[in-house]
DNA sequence: CGGTATCCCGCTTGATACTG
DNA sequence: CAGTATCAAGCGGGATACCG
């Protein structure tokens, strides 16, 4: 009956660099922060296509996510049909740079022929 | 009845960078390359006590997962109480340019006030 | 066009107990 | 010391249907 872990000062390691990688490591996440990166703002139905097998559940929910943490911009214009455009934030832009270094040591991984493990 | 999304070519991105931060963004999984890029090597033990709140069962398959991608070297010694330690290994290495990158933006948005968003 | 609303299933995580 | 075993809970994500 001894304790398995350590109880947590409060309830998590509060570490910065865990929760940027929380917010960006969601299923899809860095990828449409990619896609939105090197194709400019773009419409819902361009996104989707740009991402193909995402629904649209999971598409807005990462949309809305990202709104709300700053890094994407949603703008609609009450128009029939409607018309909403997401782009990058100042702040997301500022991802750019990190993707871009994370983009050469992944791809240079891929190349040595390195693959993630199996779950 | 129309289909709700593109079906996908394969069956996902096949993005790098995607397979990459999946590694990397499990729970604890950045905090734990972090505490041993800082801390250098350690045993069981002392990564428990390093990162308060995680469980046994938990830090074990991360480090399991770790190591199955090459990041981590698990080297055990066949003593009576046996004894286990964990250290990066040069892959693993070639992440702390990354983390610092990371770490450095991540605590500016800290410092800006930025938080992420609540789910 | 750009979403919501449900239902549901599986994986991940957590808690607890036990062991070579 | 460094785990394994087991069970239960929660949530993310897919499928499907409908709406302003």
């Amino acid at each position: 009956m001894k304790p398995d872990r350590i109880p947590p000062e409060k309830n998590l390691p509060a570490c910065p660099v865990d929760r940027l990688l929380r917010v960006i490591s969601g299923q899809w996440t860095s990828y449409l922060l990619w896609v939105l990166a090197q194709n400019g703002p773009q419409r819902f139905g361009a996104l989707q296509k740009l991402v193909p097998g995402i629904s649209t559940k999971v598409l807005t929910e990462r949309l809305r996510m990202l709104d709300a943490a700053g890094l994407v911009l949603r703008e609609q214009a009450a128009t029939i049909p409607p018309q909403v455009t997401y782009s990058l934030t100042p702040r997301g832009l500022e991802l750019r740079g990190l993707m871009d270094d994370l983009s050469i040591v992944a791809r240079r991984w891929d190349a040595e022929g390195w693959r993630p493990p199996p779950r």
